[in-house]
DNA sequence: CGCTGTCTTGAAAGGACTCAACGCCGGTGG
DNA sequence: CCACCGGCGTTGAGTCCTTTCAAGACAGCG
């Protein structure tokens, strides 16, 4: 069997038994979602925050008037919406892009974990700590980078995200995200993200077939796009004392 | 004496006498900024967070290249960099616009809430989710707003936000924030800034006088932003048990 | 009084948008 | 098994928002 939230937390330090078990015990509930599919409703007030255990998902805000705007994308083993735990009713939704198994973490033992677990509290927080780092890059990319280099960026970061949980190999992996979407992420129409991505392309940067992504240039694609890891803190580690 | 932690996390849940004295003995350690000082340098790691008691500050990114992406706007009463508690090193900046007096709450003594006070350590927790939805809100206005939209939006967001720390009457305030800074902060460029606060002003919406910030027009204005103020979280209340 | 940072203005260029149409493909139903 | 359908990707042309570059006006400060 195998446990995504204690594969994750292990990254940021080591947890004792007692505490995988308590991890273990909180993600046992799963369920599963259709491609597409709310799994949280903006708006909404859960009881639970969602663990995606397989899948890709979208966390998404709409403007009074109706347009959309990603905030992010979501791959096995992110806590899509930890921030519900104590921020409700929460702002923004979750979907589904691909058929994803989540696990329903209620917030009754979230508050537990606070409560008999410092540690494990301190590395949680560090999850939502995380996010807000890679926000703040996102607001810098679609503030100060043009179309294109947005792009690149992304494609950067989301294999460096895929790495630690095995979905990404020869800097190539599955993209299961319409031109659409990724308009709706970086702030540009549809019809420009085309152009942008047939760029990349014709550049040999990036080679992309039905929903296979491969980066063809992994150092140029990096350097146009300013691209430095750092922000991920995938490795960031903390103290137990 | 005024405890401006103290006052914040009330907004939030009733605190006890001995949390007060918890909050009040963190934050005993001031220090004076100048205008344009760093607080926080980018990239460092501090050991101990800044919080805020008077002036305005910034928070920045700077992309490789030197582009400058500000990621938020702080009043007295904000924890300007709450996450470097557990981030480090942080990568983004915190200066001061104005002078500031600033509280450096140390890390360890963070630290010693989440091992000793579980509900503190969600209030501060939550601060960190507020910081992540206005964060979010911030991507949508850039991504999926034009810069009219953008400038009115931040607008009223201030407003909103100097009201509970008394820093605004009648619908004006203090905006010591240059137009570079506007720019940097919502993603154009200076000349553009310029242009758009024009249009604002002949359109009866806001007044600028020096420094001083009058919102003429507050509906017309809110409704021309899409303004929802939901998502700054001002009373959300947590429980204690 | 002069300096420097900030604000303002104009003109030309460019990145991105809208609208519209078309091709491709997989899925569905007859 | 084939025809239809809808979602997705692609393309072109005209327009608009925003930028860049440059220069001048203004205001606060030493």
């Amino acid at each position: 069997m195998f446990y995504p939230l204690v594969r994750r937390l292990e990254q940021h330090g080591p947890l004792s038994e007692e505490e995988k078990q308590v991890l273990q015990r909180i993600t046992s509930r799963t369920v599963l979602y259709q491609p597409r599919e709310d799994i949280v409703r903006e708006g909404s007030t859960p009881s639970y925050s969602s663990l995606i255990l397989s899948g890709f998902g979208i966390r998404y805000n709409h403007s009074p008037d109706g347009r959309r705007q990603i905030t992010a994308f979501h791959v096995p083993g992110d806590f899509a919406d930890l921030h519900s735990f104590l921020l409700n009713p929460i702002d923004d939704g979750v979907a589904a892009l691909t058929a994803c198994t989540v696990a329903q973490v209620p917030h009754s033992d979230l508050k537990e974990i606070t409560k008999n677990y410092p540690y494990l509290t301190r590395l949680l927080w560090l999850i939502t700590l995380i996010d807000g780092a890679v926000h703040r890059v996102w607001m810098t990319t679609l503030g100060r980078m043009d179309a294109r280099e947005r792009l690149a960026h992304f494609f950067c970061e989301l294999r460096d995200r895929l790495q630690p949980v095995g979905l990404s190999n020869d800097d190539s992996y599955e993209l299961p995200i319409t031109q659409q979407e990724l308009g709706d992420a970086f702030g540009t129409s549809t019809v420009h993200i085309n152009r942008v991505l047939q760029d990349l392309r014709s550049d040999g940067l990036i080679t992309s077939r039905g929903k296979t992504l491969i980066i063809n240039d992994l150092r140029r694609l990096q350097e146009q796009a300013q691209y430095a890891p750092g922000y991920l803190h995938l490795y960031q580690r903390i103290e137990r004392d």
